[in-house]
DNA sequence: ATTAGTTCTAGTCATTTTGACTTTAACTAT
DNA sequence: ATAGTTAAAGTCAAAATGACTAGAACTAAT
């Protein structure tokens, strides 16, 4: 058979290329909101170089690689654009409706990611790559506005369920700060008592002997998580 | 720049042409055992006719076409392959391991469908069709098998949780029915009223004033779902 | 040094949910 | 009629949840 196809396809030469494929990544992190002070959920976001969608902010993707799986694929993008490495990478969705890009058939294999605070507050930042509140973004390139929409969706529903919220902490963390991530992603006020009670209960948070020293009241009791990363087909433990 | 690729690709060219796409689908009917008669999970693979993999039962699914949704894509396959309209169409996961093929690099996104088995019972069947006990396969075709876990564990999942059940039921249905279906898929025996306070909580489920007659005991009577297929981006209700 | 202010932490109590079980109802087959 | 079967409703204790109280342990202000 042998056929051919171009990249710089006309109309006519469309119709039997088959549709790109490409690697995009939400990724999120807390960073303090300027306003509270309480932590919040932010996103980095690429600006466009090129057509379409010229210098609109879009999420870091990028074509498959030919020697990398799609996570691997997730993880460079990452890297490549923020220099952070992943606490917790999952796929989200594929998405690939016929008009998502304006010239071109694109089918877009979308990961979510956490990164700690720590990390994220490393993070390289320059005139094409900026964080923004996850819940005040302006119009994005493509349908990137609702891809960020889903994978918050994702996002609280994994949190109501599983331990997800560490990923989103440092390696040692209080209760409260666990709770505040509840908070943020959750957006609404939760219990002290009735949260701590919660969290004690599940078998993977390990009290350590340490203390959060410095505040200005009783110094509370550190924590760590023990668990992992979790499920997937890629990389699943035991359901 | 105008690059060009060819199917047919040799070592060399390997490394440039893009990884091929396509679409599968994991299809999920009850039928009663032989055995005991209750109902059991079943579905269809085909056989597959060329290399890679000739002669071995694989996932019904083919390349993306360049007028149809993923979603569209995959309910052809299913259309195609069962002459079934699925009940209920979700995607899975994107599977893209580099050596799913041994040939050729191929990203598969697969979807899977629950249909009633009604429909099931009129399913194309032939020489190179054929329906399969979902516990009970033998070695798949490429990945197939890890994938059809997977499938299975996300049944079980959703069906903890969300109203999933009724999908795999004709229109009416008693709660006993219900019941059978959750036993089938969690493969554990539930307690017949417990369930049934638990499942009349539920407001989607509504009570017709009608009867199944015809059992050598107290006639049942006969409900209906009322709720909407749910969630995914790409049809997604109120969260 | 004492006191006020803050958060951490443990605990109480009523309500809701869950699991195990009992009882009565309504049908069929013998 | 009676036994056998499943449907359907109800009981009861245990467990989980939500609202709340109170003491502990620190800092900052007086």
């Amino acid at each position: 058979m042998n056929t051919v196809y171009a990249t710089s396809a006309n109309v006519a030469e469309r119709r039997l290329a088959p549709p790109s494929l490409a690697i995009s990544t939400v990724i999120f992190a807390l960073r303090p909101s300027e306003s509270s002070g309480r932590p919040t959920l932010w996103l980095p976001l690429v600006r466009r170089i090129r057509e379409p969608f010229k210098d609109m902010w879009a999420l870091p993707g990028g074509p498959l690689q030919h020697d990398e799986s799609l996570q691997d694929a997730a993880s460079r993008n990452l890297r490549e654009t923020t220099g952070l490495v992943p606490q917790y990478l999952e796929q989200l969705y594929a998405f690939g409706g016929l008009h998502r890009s304006p010239a071109q058939r694109v089918v877009s294999i979308v990961y979510w990611a956490l990164v700690q605070p720590t990390e994220a507050a490393l993070a390289d930042e320059s005139e094409n790559v900026r964080w923004f509140r996850a819940d005040r973004l302006a119009e994005l390139a493509f349908d990137h506005n609702a891809i960020v929409d889903y994978a918050l969706w994702r996002l609280r529903n994994k949190m109501a369920y599983g331990s997800i919220a560490y990923h989103l902490l440092g390696e040692f963390f209080t209760l409260a700060q666990v709770r505040e991530v509840y908070e943020a992603v959750l957006d609404r006020q939760l219990d002290p008592a009735n949260f701590r009670r919660q969290i004690k209960g599940t078998p993977e948070i390990e009290e350590t002997g340490e203390y959060l020293q410095g505040g200005k009241h009783r110094p509370p009791r550190l924590y760590r998580f023990t668990g992992t990363p979790g499920l997937g087909p890629d990389n699943r433990s035991t359901p």
